[in-house]
RNA sequence: GUCCCCAUCGUCUAGAGGCCUAGGACUCCGCUCUUUCAAGGCGGCAACACGGGUUCGAAUCCCGUUGGGGACGCCA
């Protein structure tokens, strides 16, 4: 049997970072096995889904490399089949039409937590003889789940999960206008795609005791199902927007590599030995069930921002470029120039190495692009009178020098501290203070290498004292 | 309240009865490299929630307690 799994949001908010990941190990699991990964967009509820929300989960789907193999589905378009299969159930009288009414039912769910009691519809309609039913109320549809026994399933995560079937209450599978229920609709619709697993959230558990029943109810073969954990915030409770990033296009926004978020989310709620970094065609072939853990995980933004920094060094230059010129641009508001793209280009490899998310990269990037405008403290602090002397004097060999590569430049900065007879960090702290405005910075003779003779010179000279008399 | 699930360092995890004086990663702290900062290397702090069993032997199996999470809609 081939495998088909699928990734099931509901466009009614963003695609958030536990989406993310079901959507990844669903996709994931697919590719190991060979097997197809569908998407389906679960807008059913017209009062909250909006299109705003659809792009968000297609763009977030796209930029986290997660490709789905058939055109998304949208369970809205289907409504048809659902109540098709709703009215089917109802011919073979494994459903029936309930007239409670809302205010009815609410009334029968007060009454059940004043008392103690389980808050469950208690099956007035179930056996009643429809001629009773009141002219004023249009009915429901209802299952009939199992009086007695227990419902058992062999989740691929959780272990054996069962239920007394008194837990299960008759759930509505068309609504008062004719309209399916979620549980109606997932069930058709899983079943219709072909889907062969079902991977979701730790949250849809107890939902899946009242599917695996309607899957009964059809005369269908139920999925196999696994429910993994969610994901939690760093305080413990559920994700939410105090724990900053909600969608998936903010985390892209504070500069996250899709790969370093794909490896972070994979290893979050999933272990295969003591491997922590995993490339993504490693991911496909290593990916299992077996290795999905059982409890609930906390995101640590500094393990994903240390990911980042890994995927981030290994990134391709040209590609870190392409996305730190444009923040840049953004940031300065005006475009970079060809010739300040191509210090960025030359200068990235030492950039990369010391930045753990794409902002941190542009911010230090700046000075390739612009002259700094003030200094930090810290490098105020290195340009005292002394050191600008220095520098003028230092200015005066540069100025001299042929051949400026980084080797040369290096040459000579060393043979200037060593006929002034200082460290060779009293030259290039000062050095990189003017050059850059920043205590902090890539290797200085790389950088005025990159920076080239014309604008390291001009730049020194705005910071140098004035030429010696 | 009822039902379901979970429980190893602060965090993510390895561990499927003896290999565990519990391993790795992130964080933090030293040292090292060094023109700064990173990265790297070396080292350190730090955990089997608790109580009963089962067994020659339990982090690993069973029961209970505690704690955490989730579900109880004509939402998905």
């Amino acid at each position: 049997m081939s495998v088909v799994t699928r990734f099931a949001p509901s466009p009614t908010g963003y695609l958030h970072i536990g989406g993310a990941r079901t959507a990844l190990f669903n996709w994931l699991f697919a590719r190991h096995h060979g097997g197809k990964f569908l998407l389906r967009i679960e807008d059913t509820d017209r009062a909250r889904s909006t299109p705003a929300a659809i792009q968000a989960i297609l763009d977030g789907m796209r930029w986290l490399g997660l490709d789905w193999d058939e055109p998304e589905t949208y369970q809205s378009a289907r409504a048809e089949r659902h109540a098709e299969v709703a009215y089917k159930l109802l011919e073979q009288g494994r459903a029936y039409r309930c007239y409670a009414s809302k205010e009815e039912l609410e009334e029968m769910r007060q009454k059940a937590r004043a008392e103690g009691r389980p808050i469950r519809y208690d099956g007035r309609w179930r056996d009643r003889d429809p001629a009773e039913a009141p002219a004023d109320v249009t009915p429901v549809v209802r299952i009939k789940m199992p009086l007695e026994g227990e419902t058992v399933i062999e989740d691929r995560v959780q272990g054996q999960v069962t239920v007394n079937n008194e837990q299960l209450d008759d759930m509505v599978l068309l609504r008062a206008d004719g309209s399916p229920t979620y549980m109606l609709s997932v069930v058709v619709d899983d079943h219709d795609m072909g889907v062969t697993h079902v991977i979701r959230g730790d949250d849809h558990l107890t939902n899946a005791f009242r599917q695996y029943q309607l899957y009964r109810a059809m005369d269908w073969e139920p999925p196999v199902f696994a429910h993994i954990p969610l994901i939690h915030g760093p305080d413990g409770a559920k994700m939410s927007k105090r724990h900053g990033a909600v969608g998936l296009e903010a985390y892209r926004e504070q500069g996250y590599l899709p790969e370093a978020l794909r490896n972070y989310l994979l290893r979050l709620g999933w272990g295969h030995g003591d491997v922590e970094i995993i490339s993504t065609e490693e991911a496909v072939r290593l990916f299992d069930l077996d290795g999905v853990g059982r409890s609930a995980a906390r995101f640590d933004f500094d393990k994903l921002a240390n990911f980042n920094g890994h995927y981030i060094r290994e990134a391709e230059d040209s590609r870190l470029t392409e996305d730190v010129t444009q923040r840049l641009e953004s940031r300065l508001g005006r475009s970079v120039t060809a010739e300040e793209r191509g210090r960025l280009l030359r200068g990235m490899d030492g950039l990369k190495q010391r930045a753990k998310t794409l902002v941190e990269l542009a911010e230090n990037a700046e000075f390739y692009v612009a002259r700094p405008q003030a200094l930090t403290p810290k490098a105020a602090k290195q340009l005292d009178d002394d050191a600008r002397g220095r520098l003028a004097r230092l200015q005066v060999r540069l100025d001299g020098l042929d051949d400026w590569s980084e080797t040369a430049i290096e040459e000579a900065v060393r043979r200037f501290a060593e006929d002034e007879d200082l460290k060779l960090g009293k030259v290039a702290q000062p050095l990189r203070a003017a050059l850059t405005g920043s205590t902090v910075s890539p290797g200085i003779f790389e950088v005025m290498a990159v920076l080239g003779r014309t604008e390291t010179l001009a730049r020194l000279a705005a910071q140098a004292a004035p030429a010696e008399a």
